[in-house]
DNA sequence: ATTATCTATAGATCTATAGATAATGC
DNA sequence: ATTATCTATAGATCTATAGATAATGC
């Protein structure tokens, strides 16, 4: 419980040290490894010995900056999911239909599978709970949701099973896809999303519809 | 790769030697050992040692019956598994209807995280793979998928999809009500049924009424 | 002088096997 | 005599820390 020491970052006010720039380094290239490793092999159950190899720096320092390995993929899980949460809102900016907002969320993060790989194993690592747990993602699914619901464009008898269902059906197609990608395209993410809006109540028709409109690029 | 050696079990003709009853019996106590600790631990990362504890068996025991801790958890699930789909056919054996007896599949699976929450567990550690594999329960569901758009219940681009998001749908949900049962009760297997049914292309109305047909007693 | 990093290692697992013991077969 | 089980242990990890070395601050 002693590790990891509180330090103030430089003296306040002063220019950021030589030390602290260098210690930064350190830390970057110890969650970088932790990403890398999350994308290639998509598990943490690798060696603190494997992770500091892949950092290229001293097994020991390693107990400089976490306390432990679980703390360290939560680092590096957040900053993945933090710069995509971002990206989709900047994708999403210029939209006001509920029912498209939530159809391009999934669309996009179907998506990941082909054209991000390491962010798709990401998700598929933190799984279902994490959607649940509220945080980003998650709580992002179910306010679209609610907003469709208040705009009459969703029917649906409970909106916590629309949660469970959208992170349920986006998380086994990456899962899937990931592992199989000659067998699935942009053409089965885009019918996911069109069974999802069925699913949450739209007719086949705006279902289809809106499922097909032209999505924004992913910056 | 010498251990496990190959026995014939008695002489040909004979009836079993009290010899290969005690093996038999110290098979089955590590199966079981396995079983319990699926179901109460949810994880197959525990040694050795606590398995044959368990089991109550000696530590070497182990190795005279498998050659790897995966191969007897393997062992397990595909017990737990079978034995899920003899209940599920006899629950079915007398329903005609493909989208009814795919409804009833949903449905009395997602109970299983009330009712046999040590097999909802098992389902829940094998995951999307594991249908998508076209073992059971999945070949299962695909099966009942493709007999409803051949009865023209289903409207559904591509069948492959409908195994995805079902899996994915039941696998979620039985994920989220294991972990917090208290939040998830049989309306809400029942509403996700209805989802999964729209989802699959029949009306708001036919879905509605299916999902809430009485439903067979799990044997 | 202080702080971060690196090297080396003690201690805590866990797996796989060898050899001893117990149960059954003939 | 044969087969299954059990006990004990060698060898292979892996984590956490102590102490040495290198970099920066003043």
């Amino acid at each position: 419980m002693t590790a990891v020491a509180e330090r103030a970052p430089a003296a306040a006010g002063g220019a950021p040290r030589r030390t602290d720039r260098r210690r930064e380094r350190t830390r970057r290239a110890l969650i970088g490894a932790a990403r890398r490793i999350l994308a290639e092999q998509g598990t943490t159950d690798v060696s603190i010995q494997e992770i500091t190899d892949t950092a290229d720096v001293g097994f020991g320092t390693f107990y400089n900056h976490f306390e432990t390995k679980a703390e360290l993929f939560e680092a590096a899980v957040r900053e993945v999911l933090e710069e995509y949460g971002a990206a989709l809102d900047e994708a999403c900016a210029e939209l006001t239909d509920p029912a498209e907002i939530y159809c391009v969320g999934v669309r996009m993060t179907a998506r990941l599978a082909h054209l991000r790989p390491a962010v798709a194993q990401v998700l598929v690592q933190v799984g279902v709970d994490y959607a649940w747990a509220g945080e980003g993602l998650g709580a992002r699914a179910l306010r679209d949701i609610q907003r469709g619901m208040a705009a009459g464009r969703f029917t649906l008898a409970d909106e916590k099973m629309g949660l469970v269902t959208t992170a349920g059906c986006v998380l086994a197609y990456l899962q899937v896809a990931l592992e199989h990608p000659d067998e699935f395209g942009e053409d089965d993410a885009d019918t996911m999303a069109e069974m999802l809006l069925r699913m949450l109540g739209m007719t086949a028709r705006s279902a289809q519809a809106v499922a097909h409109r032209p999505l924004p690029d992913l910056p």
